[in-house]
DNA sequence: AGTATTTGCCTAAACCTGTTAGGCAAATCC
DNA sequence: GGATTTGCCTAACAGGTTTAGGCAAATACT
């Protein structure tokens, strides 16, 4: 019988795919066999198991989405850059909501240290430096970016915002620039 | 035999303490038929499938919360109130972080329409009365607020914060302080 | 009270996902 | 071309979900 080519890459990437078609959590082995045309076992050889599986898939799109927002934020400061990250984050999102939900995934305190994780966090400090805040307010600034936007995307992604009329694409115009007048108001003197 | 006195309420309060207890994904038809003493298919006398009782979850979680937060909110307003609103919605998530994750459940339309979520949009806009905000700008206010507190509240709970020294609480704090601020700044002159 | 009816929990069975063990054949290496 | 590695297979078991049908406990009726 011929082989069908699996390895763990393609996997990943193909978990990826059905994590945008069907919802992240409905990723499973099962799935994912059907889909190559493959038994449930062969799977096995190549994964550790389905935390497995899903740990990768998680890996792979914290990656991707580091890699989109480095690029929007090349040669951007001040707002400009603030507004890149912001559309960067919420894109992906909206492209690909089944890899945005696996980066959201609880990694064990090694892996995540291993991962682009990190990268995120760089980047989100790297936009403060427009707008000179000094420690530890840089954090708390940090933190509260990565909240807004996670949670806005969040809660646009589970259809919370779609019983008001008010166009969301605008709220995050106006929400993009409340964080650069806060930011502003925040700096050193 | 003796009967164990099962009620779709009594199971759906246990599924509660369950989630607290084990996560809101790990909430399942069997292990609450385990915690009873009973045998699975006993339980769809009283639930129509795993799915019905996880959305009974949603609904008993948003609700408490929504009485919780209308607690909190009384006799407040301004910063009072943003505080106090604040304070309502991460406590819970902390104390009862099963339920704060089942009432993110996304519920189809007509459930959310009759479920307490639009008791939390009403509380979350009273306490815009405080600050003079016209729409739509009303509108993008709302959604930050609920962007920053959920998404704070959902990155803590996921460890997110864990990596940086600076105290959780102070962060807090200070995104309270800075949305005080910016809605300051926002009402009509 | 004693009978009739409802209702609650049971057994049994089918189907799905996850996981491990062991086998055979295709690909690869000399 | 023969030996070895490696990939996908079959088989089997452990849960979880869901439906169908049965018996006995609780409740309602006269």
């Amino acid at each position: 019988m011929a082989r069908a080519g699996l390895t763990t890459e393609r996997l990943i990437r193909a978990g990826a795919e059905l994590a945008d078609e069907v919802g992240f959590d409905q990723v499973t082995i099962s799935a994912l066999a059907r889909r190559f045309g493959v038994k449930v076992a062969s799977l096995y050889s190549h994964l550790k198991s389905s935390q497995d599986l899903k740990t990768g898939i998680a890996l792979f799109a914290l990656e991707e989405l580091a890699d989109r927002v480095a690029d929007a934020l090349a040669g951007r400061a001040g707002k400009d850059a603030l507004a890149a990250f912001a559309a960067a984050y919420r894109d992906y999102a909206r492209e690909h909501p089944g890899r945005y939900a696996a980066a959201r995934l609880r990694l064990d305190p090694d892996t995540a240290a291993a991962s682009a994780g990190v990268r995120h966090a760089q980047m989100t400090r790297a936009i403060l430096r427009g707008y000179d805040i000094a420690e530890p307010d840089q954090t708390h600034a940090v933190r509260m970016l990565g909240s807004v936007f996670h949670g806005y995307v969040s809660l646009e992604m589970s259809g919370g915002f779609s019983h008001t009329a008010v166009d969301p694409e605008e709220s995050w115009a106006w929400i993009v620039d409340s964080l650069d007048m806060l930011l502003r108001n925040r700096s050193a003197p």
